[in-house]
Formats: structure tokens, sequence, C-alpha cells
DNA sequence: CTAAATATTCTTAATTTCTGGAAATATGAA
DNA sequence: TTCATATTTCCAGAAATTAAGAATATTTAG
């Protein structure tokens, strides 16, 4: 029941990822930005956060599997990880909300 | 920025409610149970979640307006809130994953 | 090598969330 | 009213999250 590893436990985390409102912030800043990435230094200063701060959360987005650092010389690209968050959304538009309509005429 | 009627905060809100494995499995239970609603009591015995742990998830989700509370006699049936379940989906896939595919050529 | 720029880790404190037993509440029946 | 059932609220401790300054690491330039 506790499996880290379970498709319950994967998508849990990712939720957690999202679910304050400065990484929420933090991935529509993401999500806008180039898709080969947007470095943190970037972030921070279009959100105004604390360096540690912002290095925390990315740290989450990215261990959740939302997020993919790269390297670029001194900087770090964060770039969005749309497999994963397609999977996401999917999983909770169907597991959760039963792929639209229960209403038994709908389906 | 901290207004809690604004969108971003009820997004973060209702991601909190979900971001939590047991209440994750409350509300599948909920979707796949039937339309007019499950009891809570119901929910207890499927889940095998002390009362008043599961009334505490049953209150969050339901303040998040994800679930609606029903009272039929001495039983409470909650069911889904498929409206706001749609826009929360909506909101992530636009918002968060940009409809889809951000590769120039796919859009 | 040294310095500068960029980010992360360390550390600590404050806050919030999670959990579940016990008590309280609400409803319907006898 | 009194009882039984269903559910919630109260309470408290444990656990996790959040925040951010200071120190540390990494990479490139000179």
């Amino acid at each position: 029941m506790n499996d880290p590893t379970s498709p319950l436990e994967r998508i849990t985390r990712q939720l957690k990822a999202l679910a304050h409102s400065g990484r929420l912030s933090i991935l529509r800043a993401v999500v806008q930005g180039p898709v080969e990435g947007t470095p943190a230094g970037h972030i921070q200063s279009l959100l105004g956060m604390p360096a540690s701060t912002l290095s925390h959360h990315l740290a989450e987005l990215s261990e959740a599997g939302l997020l993919k650092a790269t390297r670029e010389g001194t900087t770090i690209r964060y770039a969005a990880c749309f497999d994963q968050l397609k999977a996401l959304t999917e999983y909770l538009w169907q597991d959760c909300c039963g792929g639209g309509c229960r209403d038994p005429h709908c389906l």
C-alpha cells in the first residue's frame, strides 16, 4: 500500500509538488519559457524569490519528475517534462473524474 | 498575491486536497460510486480508515469544492463535483501544460 | 591559480498537516 | 424520552513542510 513506486504514490508526489502556489508559479514560468529550459536565475528574478527557497522548490519539482535540469555553463536550465504532466492530467481525468461525465446517459 | 479567492489560490487548495494518497483514494472511491453520492460509512469500511480521520479528509475535499455532502437520514453522502474536477484538470492542462505540446511545430 | 557568477546545501525556526481516541452532535425509531 | 447509529468536532502529540540566511560547490573567464 505504501510502495513508493506505485502509480498512486507517484501521482500523489507529483500533486504534492504542484500543490503550492509558489511552485505552481514556477511551473507556469517554465512552461511559458523556451522549450530548451529557463535558467534558475531568470525564474528567480521573475518571481522575486530568494535563491535558496527557489532551489528547494525546483528540486521538489524535479524529483517529482515534472521538471528536467540541464547545465549550461554556470547556469542551469529547467524545462517542463510534458510527458509527465500529460500523464498526470490524464490520470486525474480518467481515474478521478471518470473521463468526464458520470451521469449514466453520458457514458 | 495572497487573495484566497484568486484562481491560483483556489487551484492550489484543490491540488493540496488531492495531494494525499488517502484523499486520492477517497476521491476515487466516490467517483466510482453512485452519482447520488457514497455514504461516509461505506467509504470508511471500503478503505479501512478510522472515522475521525476519514471525516477530516472528507472535510478538506469538500472545502476545496471537490466533494459535495448531502444528508440522508443519519448518513451523509459524498458526491464528486465534476464541474470543479473538470475545471481543475483543464487549468492544469491549459495553463501548466500549454494545452499539450510546447514544441513550436506542434502549435 | 584567482575571481566572479550561478546555484545548491546546510542549518535552524516557525508553521502546518496528519492522525486517531474520546466526546459531542444529529437523526430516526421504539 | 431513551436508545442506537452515523458522523463530526475536539484535542493533543507526532511528523512533515516551509522559509531563508549563511556557507559551500561548480563552472568559466582572465
